[in-house]
DNA sequence: ATTGTTGCAAAGTGTTTGCACAAAC
DNA sequence: GTTTGTGCAAACACTTTGCAACAAT
């Protein structure tokens, strides 16, 4: 049932984190993992909604919220801002890490990764007056259906 | 009155944009530029209606939002997303383009900037299915005092 | 039996909008 | 005088929270 082909067992992992954190297993959340395991990118809490609805198993929108801060909280969930109204959430990966491409006239979102650009940030994490834990990165333009 | 050094004439570029748009001169809007010519780095609306408020000429929210709403629009002014609940404005200089350090303990924010970095988004820029107009890049982390 | 989890509805909070009046041209 | 700009208050939309019911341990 999960679409993304990675071998990593985020989902294992997950659940291991948050029953290392004395969670108990919840069908709105579990139904929350197992959307965000099969996503490629990022959604908001909207879209989970709409999706968890037109599949097996609804969970309210605020369940929705409480699932997305907690896995937050454990680094299992990574909050991407485009730029766009809402937030958005995708799981926190160790390898494959990737960063975001929005077209701003249609709203399309899509993955990219370099490593090119990953070694500047590294190397730059270094020189900056800040312990840096995470970065984020978004490119902004027209996907090439819209070629403003 | 401007606190920054650079040698841009940002005001008198974002008067005549404005005014090649057909703008009239109003007193809002010309406060909320003098305002952000005057700072470094992004602010939010509420710190820019506090701080018009404090100073010479108080400036409703909705004038803040309408006017940055209108500047973005022009490309005279970037929005800066930093995770944090609101977002953050500022000039969009064509030189001297910055990216931002998010302190996540404290919520300072810090501008940065490094060659190596946009080398690298540029490269990458061209070889990504769109046409990319604009980046950001945001580090969070622990800043000096937090040292989480 | 205890305690974490969930849904619903209500409350919050940042942002936008409607409208009347003031200001610029 | 006409049209744009502005302030106020109300409306919005996304997110969070209170609370009672529910389910996992």
């Amino acid at each position: 049932m999960t679409a993304h082909t990675h071998t990593e067992p985020w989902v294992e992992r997950t659940e291991a984190t948050l029953a290392a954190a004395g969670h108990r297993r919840g069908g709105a959340r579990r139904a929350v993992i197992e959307l965000l395991d099969g996503q490629e990118c990022a959604l908001t809490a909207v879209e989970m909604e709409e999706a968890l609805r037109r599949g097996e198993r609804s969970v309210s929108r605020a369940s929705v919220y409480r699932v997305l801060e907690e896995l937050e909280g454990l680094g299992l969930v990574q909050r991407v801002e485009t730029g766009q109204a809402m937030v958005r959430y995708e799981r926190a990966e160790r390898e494959e890490h990737h960063h975001h491409l929005v077209c701003d006239g249609c709203g399309l979102v899509m993955p990219f990764s370099d490593r090119a650009l990953e070694r500047a940030i590294s190397s730059l994490s270094r020189r900056v007056p800040l312990t840096v834990s995470e970065h984020e990165i978004v490119l902004h333009g027209s996907c090439q259906d819209c070629a403003a």
